[in-house]
DNA sequence: TGTAATTCCTACTAAAATAGTATAGAATAT
DNA sequence: ATATTCTATACTATTTTAGTAGGAATTACA
């Protein structure tokens, strides 16, 4: 499982909104000051937002809120919506990528590797890194 | 911790050799096959050789076996021996990495969870995938 | 001694993924 | 009205991945 820089921001733009829970809605300049790309935080909230993790409003004022309690968010579900593939290697959805002849007895593998890794991260909640 | 098709091609490599302990040296063109590149496959062997999993023999008659029993590779110190970056995100080896202004709470996240990936795969030993 | 089979070494390249940037539009509080 | 904020889509530069290519060095064997 490869946490890419999508994954990793998503979850510092919910320890945030998590810290600030109850404050009514943040906005992404606020969260990322003057040092990180708004726009790509944007489209970063835009993913958490279509997932239905956090809530929009617009406009002045306007910005981000968790729609539940911090603790009821599990590490998992926030990577899972910001990134493409949680699996530790390709070939475990995509047949495909594998050419080699010998019959393949590395996927028990991957498999079990991503349940143990999925496990950890539902278990892991938000107020965990609070 | 995302495994890259050298690190899946490593495995089946060594399984391969693994089926053939004691058999003396097998070639890379055994093991491919003609569905497979030798070239690709011959590289990966490089590296296996260098961080001295494998042993080679050049020349006709040549290739490579295990130095030990297949009961006494762990998955992990196999897939450390090609790929480059076994860490589930990068920012935990290069700091610069990170932009974002708010204080990071999420490395001991990273942290952890690649200690758990680590754990499974030293644990499992090559005797476990023939 | 010649030849075929094999590893070894280094450089190159095409495709895909990553990490953003850019531009314009829509909604809202004041 | 206006400034502030999210929304949507397209674009781009960089890095990584997954090989490919060519040839040199070594060795068994005829």
């Amino acid at each position: 499982m490869r946490i890419s820089s999508k994954g990793k921001y998503a979850l510092e733009l919910m320890v945030y909104l998590g810290r600030n829970y109850g404050k009514g809605s943040i906005s992404i300049s606020e969260i990322t000051g003057d040092s990180f790309s708004i726009k790509y935080m944007e489209k970063i909230a835009g993913l958490l937002n279509k997932a239905g993790l956090i809530k929009s409003e617009r406009g002045v004022e306007g910005g981000y809120k968790l729609v539940k309690d911090p603790s009821e968010y599990s590490l998992f579900e926030i990577l899972n919506a910001v990134e493409d593939n949680m699996a530790p290697i390709k070939c475990v959805l995509d047949d495909d990528a594998c050419k080699i002849k010998i019959t393949c007895k590395t996927y028990p593998i991957w498999d079990e590797l991503y349940e143990i890794e999925a496990k950890f991260l539902k278990d892991k909640k938000l107020t965990d890194i609070l």
